[in-house]
DNA sequence: ATATCTGCAAAGACTTTGCATGAGA
DNA sequence: TCTCATGCAAAGTCTTTGCAGATAT
């Protein structure tokens, strides 16, 4: 599933009653092609290049549409805007988690000691499940700090 | 400092050049005596149980300054608005992190656990402190799922 | 005394909703 | 065909800003 520049998610849509169309595609094309974590203004605009006249409602209903049936993830860094990537197993860059700079806001992947994160989830979300019940089925993990630039100053 | 529920906290505030007024003591009280997670607007309302005519617009402007300072950290869980709570060494909660119920939105604080996430931390934050020249200062772990209660539909 | 802080009103930023038109399967 | 999807405009929500008056040290 990783790297196909030119994926077409009919399957994806169809298989839940959902019909694919020119916007979606598009919005799926801009999340496929980027390394960044574009609002959903940044894919408004970034559509209009290759298609013109989605609106910006538009790209909102997808991209609720789109997490909602898991293919897209949307994150809240905390800088007003919500950011959103392709989930996953449906992203060039695989399982990831990010640093962000507390000064410039920079957004940093990484996929790095995934070994010790593994480890750590597994027995954790094993013991919270128990302990509170709790059916876990994702995890959100960030590390904040100073950027290589910032933290010169 | 755990559980001081009459804190003055005016040494935090005096030593940085902030001067302590009813607002500020009003908001920092709210904040000691909860377990929620109060929004601004929770905090606004609260305030005025024990002293009236402090505005939303105080409440949000020293929030900031409060998470500035370090005293109080600000959450995005993705509902809309943002949660505040008193930073970990102020607090009677200690160190915690959050589940979060993708149903019902509920959010449940955990302190279990934290033999595994400080080891997993330990060397995470070193790796990553390494490989991207990144001073880490802060974490958020969060585990998203369905609670107890939805579960079970 | 005086720089900081406050409350109100207004503005701003991001996101959602209503509704008539357009378009996939 | 016929339901689902779109685009525009308008509304909604949360948060920030401007400013004159009030307050803490």
């Amino acid at each position: 599933m990783k790297g196909h520049c030119q994926h077409h998610w009919k399957g994806e849509l169809g298989g839940s009653g959902y019909r694919m169309t020119k916007p979606r595609q598009a919005i799926l094309d801009v999340l496929g092609k980027t390394k960044e974590h574009l609002s959903a203004e940044d894919i408004y605009l970034s559509t209009h290049k290759f298609y013109s006249n989605i609106g910006l409602t538009t790209v909102y209903r997808n991209l609720e549409l789109l997490v909602d049936m898991g293919l897209v993830v949307k994150f809240e860094f905390g800088h007003g805007k919500a950011k959103y990537e392709l989930a996953d197993p449906y992203s060039k860059k695989g399982h990831h988690h990010h640093l962000v700079c507390k000064n410039c806001s920079r957004i940093i992947d990484y996929s790095d000691f995934m070994k010790d994160e593994m480890q750590f989830l597994k027995s954790t979300e094993k013991g919270l499940s128990k302990n509170y019940d709790f059916q876990i089925v994702d995890h959100l993990i960030q590390f904040h700090g100073y950027c290589h630039k910032c933290r010169k100053k």
